[in-house]
DNA sequence: CGTTGTTGTTAGAGCGCTCTAAAGGACGAA
DNA sequence: TTCGTCCTTTAGAGCGCTCTAACAACAACG
């Protein structure tokens, strides 16, 4: 820096100004800066920059796991609006567990980073009420409460209630869901499933079959089913890999998917897009809550407020797993 | 770190060399800092570290999208070495475009970071060139020649030989393949493909029929295949969504697969684990080539060596839609 | 008893930037 | 001319750490 003020003719504090691209500095002076920065290949230390200004306009992102697909989506639209933003991506993975999960907050939080996005947390409540104290946070899916932070959360019940107002407008009455036992939305999905049903009047009708999320899961709940004296018309299953293994069950009996039986998925991954599929699913919109999650922390970097919690609607994506029951 | 000095009745710089946990430091001495900067809170500050020492511990990732599993995953080997190793992942997304990239470049060395990947980047090569003169860098996946850094790379040769071992291991003779257009591995796995085909003396039988990594491309094949008058009794596909396209045109017709043909896809994803698929295909260790990419930079910070190439080996994941052909 | 080593500790000069407060210039008004 | 105002520029004090070199303390040695 002193380099290109000394090559430009001015003080290191002129250079300073023109590269943070401020107002009040005359047309010629910063051309002369600019071409002399250019010239030398001058590049700005962002070190240096965040340590003087306590401003590092670098957000930390701790997921589970990278290479589980919904989190990678989040990270993406994080990555994206952070990039469009001027600001950069400090990642930490927590691998499953809570210390390394901790661990990894602890080093974000060295790096000075302005913000803490957390996907999913395992830790405890705790640490989290503990990092918020120090720095902003946005926890994605995972409600915890006394913490000051932000939240985005996945509407499931909104998401539920879409599949069965789709299943009953299209005529259905006798509902199984087979459900995804404790991980994460099962219990929700379940829950809201036995309350829509009971909305509408189908209380009686509605059936459960306990699993967890599993394709395998999905194909024993479909021989399960089989067993019974009448399959019901229609299947919600807890998410896609359970509805593929419904599917799959199914197709070897010798059920017709939709003619025999629908089935409704949830998550809208890989497999639902899948032509020879086609599965009906729920679509949660993934990238979209990371670039919302980033949204609330920058503004909470800029004006502190309170805590506010952010509901994400899921849609309804209609292929060919569905239709009206056989008359 | 004024302050816990202080509190510890020690200098600033003993505290540093504590909080770095350098050796010749008595115990007491070290004892009573580390109780003093806990009774604190103290956080040392990796900016300042950074700036004074010349080393972040950082290395800067680009990569296309995070969106896609691929990336994702190698990602995730990456950021599971790092942070075994107490390295911090600075990412960049650059959304296919080499602009996006370029930044996303720029802003990295703006951070200081010690090292670089680049995930298939589509930077010119001078570009890429440029940085390496700044800074280590590794290229993932994408051969650049001129440039000095490290290369990992898959073998594509030794996947496509071995899909052909075991298809002609099997008895097959009459092998197609659908490939995948200029697309990332498309033109080499061609070539291998018809290479191999020739070293088994089965030249003539070889057949390629122009597609791309789509499932369209796979059901469009497998009606091309159709409609000739007698089908090939195997056929490998450039990638496993392609496989899926052949699979669900042949579940149509009544071909049954691997009854009347065998099929192998390439890339061993989430479609090919299905139990209802149950595809036969080629597995590219992703994990395992971020965590050697990264291997691989750490090496080059620490020791000025030249360029390296590293071939990473696929292997084959047998499965049910290949067996011998019906005599 | 001085010399040489070894181990443990510290002063103080940076690292490359930002930011505050103040200085300098230009210009019009009194 | 003198003063005030506005705009532009600058000096210099940090930001929180590391690192070099020097220093103290003490043991070992001839």
């Amino acid at each position: 820096m002193e380099d290109v003020a000394q090559a430009a003719g001015v003080s290191r504090a002129l250079v300073s100004l023109v590269m943070r691209a401020q107002p009040n500095v005359s047309d010629e002076r910063r051309a002369r800066v600019l071409e002399a920065a250019h010239r030398l290949g001058y590049r700005p230390n962002a070190m240096a920059r965040s340590l003087a200004s306590r401003r590092s306009k670098t957000v930390g992102v701790i997921l589970d796991d990278l290479r589980n697909p919904f989190f990678a989506e989040i990270a993406g639209g994080i990555e994206e609006l952070a990039s469009e933003l001027g600001y950069q991506v400090l990642l930490g993975a927590g691998g499953r567990q809570a210390r390394r999960e901790r661990a990894s907050l602890a080093t974000l939080l060295e790096y000075r980073v302005d913000g803490v996005i957390l996907v999913s947390p395992r830790m405890r409540a705790a640490d989290i009420a503990a990092a918020a104290a120090e720095v902003p946070v946005v926890m994605v899916g995972r409600q915890v409460r006394g913490v000051d932070a932000d939240l985005v959360i996945i509407d499931e019940n909104l998401g539920t209630r879409l599949v069965l107002d789709h299943l009953i407008g299209l005529g259905h009455e006798r509902i199984a869901h087979v459900d995804g036992g404790k991980g994460a939305g099962g219990p929700q999905r379940r829950s809201a499933f036995l309350r829509w049903m009971r909305a509408h009047r189908l209380g009686a009708r509605a059936r459960v079959i306990p699993g967890e999320f599993t394709e395998e899961a999905g194909a024993a709940a479909a021989r399960a089913l089989l067993a019974e004296p009448d399959l019901p018309t229609a299947v919600f299953a807890a998410n896609d890999l359970v509805a593929a293994g419904l599917l799959g069950g199914f197709d070897q009996a010798g059920v017709e998917v939709p003619g025999d039986v629908s089935i409704v998925g949830y998550d809208n991954n890989f497999i639902a897009h899948l032509a020879h599929v086609g599965l009906t699913t729920v679509d949660q919109p993934r990238t979209e809550m990371g670039r919302m999650a980033l949204e609330l922390l920058l503004d909470r970097i800029d004006n502190r407020r309170a805590s506010v919690v952010r509901l994400v609607e899921p849609s309804l994506v209609v292929r060919s797993t569905t239709a009206a029951p056989r008359p």
